[in-house]
This record gives C-alpha cells, structure tokens and sequence, in this order.
DNA sequence: AATTCACTTTAGAATCATTCTAACCCAATT
DNA sequence: AATTGGGTTAGAATGATTCTAAAGTGAATT
C-alpha cells in the first residue's frame, strides 16, 4: 500500500490537497482556477498581492487565466474569509493572506506593505464607539518614508 | 472712516478674506475657484469630503466650476498641507480639513467617516521602523458596523 | 488702463482598476 | 452519459481620477 508522504506524493499534490480542503472547508467548489491561485496564494508563506500582480504571477506560472478570473477569485477568497482586503494605496487594493488580527507598515514610495504582528503593537486605548455601531476591526497603519541619506 | 468689523462688512466678506490669507500662506495664487473651494471647505467644522460631493456642493451653490478644477484644487490644498488625504474605502478617496494628528472611525456601510482625537487614542507602543525607514505617520482606522437590533 | 507672462481653469479625451454581461464550460448529481 | 447550476471568459461597461491643449485670469509692468 502507498504511504502517505512516501516520495510518490510530490510536494505539489500535498499542496494541491491542502488547497482543495481549504476552499471546501471555506464553502467554496474546488476548481483549476480556485486551486490555482490558492496554490500560489497559500503555497508559501504570508503575502500581499493586487490582483494584477497575481495574474502576472499566475501567467509565468504557465496558467491560463482571465483576469476577470483572477478578480473574481480575490473576492470569493475575501467573501470566504480566506483573504483579508488592505486599503492603503488609493490607486490600487491588496488582498493580505495573513487573516489573524495584525497592523501594516506601508511605504508609499514601493508600494509595498509588511506585516505587523499584533502583539507589537498595543493600542492600549480606544474611544467609545458612537450609539448604534459596534467595532468591526481596528487597523494600525504606519507610513513610512525612505530615510535621508546621513 | 470704515472700521474693521462693523456691519459693512458681511461675515462671507470676512471668510473670504481669511481664506485669501490662507491661501497665500500656503504660497497658492489666490483664485476665484481656489477662493470659492476653499470657502466651502474650510467656512465651517472639519469636514471629510470627496471629489464628486465637493462638486455637488459647488453647483448647489451656485458655482460655475469644473470637475477637472475640483480634483485640481483638492490635489494642490493637498500638497500644500491644507487637506490631508484619507485612504479607507476602495472606490473613491476622502479630503479630511483637520491636518492635526488625529484618528478616524469609519462606517463602510454608510461610506461614513468620523473623527476621533489623537488623545482618544492610546498607542502604547509601536515596532520599529525597518531598517532605512522613518515614520512618515500613524494611523488608527476603527471599522465600525451597525449593531445588530436587540 | 493696456500688456505681458506665468499660472489656472476647462471640456473632453484618456487611463486604469474594477465590475458586468452573456456565452460558453465544467463539477457534481442523476 | 445527460442534466444542472455554478464557474470562467472575452470584451464591454463603469467610475474615479488624470491628462491635454486651448482659452482665461491674476499680478506685475508699461
């Protein structure tokens, strides 16, 4: 009998499995494009993609992919609660697969966001929330610039 | 001779007046359309405002101004440091006329943004800045929903 | 008051991210 | 294998924002 993990299972069907449990598990149909893009998405650790960049990166990755598709998907995963959406740049919207509560540095110049872990932060106080509204989530984001040159 | 205050000269007058000093201050020629935005956005409280509402409030008012004008005009308050540009929602930026360190609640399902002072707001303690980078600001985004009815 | 020049304003076109449409495709079920 | 209901797609549509290049205006000068 074929063991699991045996070297007859390449590392890309292991992967393959795991992302197919994970969109069954978030209520999603397992598709080639679904699987796809989770295989990219949440092969490797924590990322931040625009949904440009992701069709890029699906499309050297050899797949054939529309980028309707690719929007299509950010926001089924989102919907899922399988990505969390960063509003940071106005031009443009990144997907985090870091979904545990956590804060962003953002530097404006790159375009780029890096991750905060939660417990680096400690918002030790908050306002009252007007009548009526509750706290969805808290976000911290710090806007970085290149430092001077000394 | 005509004194400074008396009845002769009507609040609107005064306004203008200040918003002109605002303007040069802020090393921007003083022009009827600047002069008229600016009137509208600073003649009152702190207001939070987008380019399209900008411009409703424009032609309400009587105003002969353009939509290129209007962004125009928001960019260069920006610029000048006289509006701060707030990032929350993906489909359209926010101006913001208070420019003091402060931070906001957002409700997303009325597309609502409020103010909260920098001092409702503890921040106790913040990472490091990578490497290379110095913090350009902080921001606190409190996401808020509509409590569910009882 | 007229002239000049640089800066402003404008209408409309262009851009760019994102969403929509309507047709085709595929995963699950019978 | 046929059916069914979502999934995927190309291309059009949308909507905010920016760009263009032409016409207008404020400040300084004549």
């Amino acid at each position: 009998a074929q063991m699991i993990g045996t070297p007859r299972m390449r590392l890309n069907e292991k992967t393959k499995a795991l992302m197919a449990d994970k969109l069954s598990a978030a209520g999603l149909r397992v598709t080639q494009a679904r699987l796809a893009l989770a295989h990219l998405l949440f092969g490797q650790g924590n990322r931040h993609v625009t949904a440009d960049a992701l069709r890029e990166e699906a499309l050297a990755a050899g797949l054939k992919i529309s980028q309707a598709t690719v929007y299509n998907t950010l926001n089924q995963f989102h919907s899922a609660g399988l990505l969390r959406q960063v509003q940071v740049d106005q031009a443009r919207s990144y997907f985090d697969t870091n979904i545990d509560a956590h804060h962003h540095f953002y530097v404006e110049e790159e375009a780029r966001l890096i991750d905060i872990a939660a417990q680096e932060v400690d918002v030790a106080r908050l306002p009252d929330s007007p009548k009526g509204y509750d706290v969805d989530r808290v976000e911290v984001i710090i806007r970085l610039d290149k430092s001077p040159k000394a």
